[in-house]
DNA sequence: ATCGGCTCGCGCAA
DNA sequence: TGCGCGAAGCCGAT
């Protein structure tokens, strides 16, 4: 019953439809949470299938739609799907998955599977970043199995980090504890489909992004770098999580933003090893957790992710009176892309991008500063900032990542020492880089990757 | 090496 | 209504 009802903070009724009697289904049509432990979501439409007394089926699906759909994402997505398969299919359930190749092609069998849904589940995500969900002529839920404390339990827009802070914390205890396992009473009947053979020769999709140099998809993956961060790095969080040559991040981000592992799956494990390393456990969850979910509630109580307007009053007025500033050196979108500034570290930085398709988070502030910085005007930044994330980042296009490049200008932070372009925006400079990291490392160890693909460092 | 000031406004105590 | 303090810093004074 406890389990029930904490479950629920997590759903929301699409419509008030009734489930469909003549069903042979509860569909979960996975799109965020790409994974089979772990996920509220799945768990709801196994315990509806159980109620309805139906076995139940997981449609996931990969389309051209995205303007920027390109090789690396699209590698790293099916990297897990076979794991995603076998592991459903495991529970009883049935598993379709679907590779359009065409832009503005429909899911093959959407129709049909949709047809035989008693009623439909998916994953609850920020509208500004997921759009908006089709209207289902059944009934539907959306859950929300990517935040620990559910983002309906925050009714409010926070500020900043220390207003989400308490509530987060206060909450913690009823949720910080495993999604319910629950085992489905009808096994879903029929033969396994098979998988898609993959050809992304043939996809509608841009085939110069190659995949990363770094980073693989999918569950196992996903369950590495975890084992590695917990064996690792995290007793060195604290004192080397700004310094990215140290590697004391856990290097998630790629894998929570396409759900193969959940926030607070890591964050259960890492309260198993803190004991050993209580600070460090406190300060890894803070960001996992606390920083993680400010953003999720800004995306949520937000138009647009991808515009200055949702900024701060005070951070709108202090770049708008400096947009005239002269720029010591400005670059064109072109330049920045293809790391070509009169600065190494940054243009290391940009080809951290290009080549594993992520930027450590602390050289990232650096990156987007910079980018304010040699940019005609605040919003052409911007655009920049999100181009690159989009086309090249495997964490790009998450709540997250939206939340870290507007706090380059200025959002859940304060004002600070007036100076030219940045007005009262935090500036970060190439000397504190130098003074408080190890860029000739990172330098190094950048140059090495361009150079034969690989990692110094395995 | 360390420290205070910079500057705004939320959120809570009173 | 007042006050403390804050997403990751910088700079200049000591």
């Amino acid at each position: 019953m406890r389990i029930l009802s904490e479950v629920d903070q997590r759903i929301r009724k699409l419509n008030e439809m009734d489930a469909r009697t003549d069903g042979e289904y509860v569909l979960y049509w996975m799109r965020w949470n790409r994974r089979a432990t772990g996920n509220h979501a799945l768990a709801f439409a196994s315990d509806l299938a159980n109620r309805l007394e139906l076995p139940l089926l997981v449609f996931e699906n990969l389309d051209c739609e995205d303007r920027y759909a390109n090789d690396r994402r699209h590698t790293f997505i099916l990297d897990g799907v076979a794991e995603t398969a076998s592991a459903i299919r495991k529970l009883g359930a049935g598993y379709q998955f679907h590779l359009a190749h065409r832009k503005g092609e429909e899911p093959r069998d959407w129709r049909h599977v949709l047809a035989g849904a008693a009623a439909v589940v998916t994953d609850d995500f920020p509208e500004s970043v997921d759009g908006k969900l089709p209207k289902f002529e059944v009934q539907a839920f959306a859950v929300d199995a990517s935040c620990v404390v559910p983002m309906s339990c925050i009714e409010t827009r926070c500020y900043a980090a220390y207003s989400i802070r308490p509530k987060i914390q206060k909450l913690l205890a009823e949720y910080l504890r495993p999604a319910p396992v629950v085992k489905l009473r009808k096994r879903f009947a029929g033969a396994a489909e098979k998988l898609p053979d993959v050809a992304l020769v043939q996809c509608e999709i841009d085939h110069t992004v190659p995949p990363s140099t770094t980073f693989h998809g999918g569950r196992k993956h996903a369950e590495l770098h975890l084992e590695r961060f917990l064996e690792n790095r995290l007793r060195r969080y604290t004192s080397d999580k700004n310094n990215p040559s140290a590697h004391a991040t856990s290097d998630l981000s790629p894998y929570l933003h396409f759900g193969f592992i959940s926030a607070l799956e890591v964050a259960l494990a890492v309260g198993r090893h803190a004991k050993e390393h209580k600070l460090m456990a406190d300060a890894f969850l803070e960001e996992l957790i606390v920083r993680r979910e400010l953003a999720f509630n800004f995306s949520r109580y937000s138009k647009k992710v991808d515009s200055l307007d949702e900024l701060p009053e005070w951070a709108r007025a202090t770049l708008d009176k400096h947009r005239k500033d002269a720029r010591e050196h400005e670059y064109t979108v072109k330049q920045f892309e293809s790391a070509e500034t009169y600065d190494d570290l940054w243009n290391a930085t940009q080809k951290e991008l290009l080549l594993r398709g992520k930027i450590h988070g602390y050289y990232r502030m650096y990156w987007g500063k910079k980018i304010i910085e040699w940019s005609p005007t605040p919003e052409e930044a911007l655009a920049t900032m999100i181009h690159l994330h989009d086309r090249y980042a495997l964490d790009g296009q998450d709540p997250n990542t939206y939340g870290n490049i507007l706090w380059c200008f200025g959002l859940h932070d304060r004002p600070w020492n007036e100076r030219p372009i940045f007005g009262m925006v935090r500036w970060m400079s190439r000397g504190g880089m130098d003074r408080k990291t190890k860029v000739g490392d990172y330098l190094k160890e950048i140059e090495y990757l361009e150079r034969t693909g690989k990692e110094l460092i395995a």
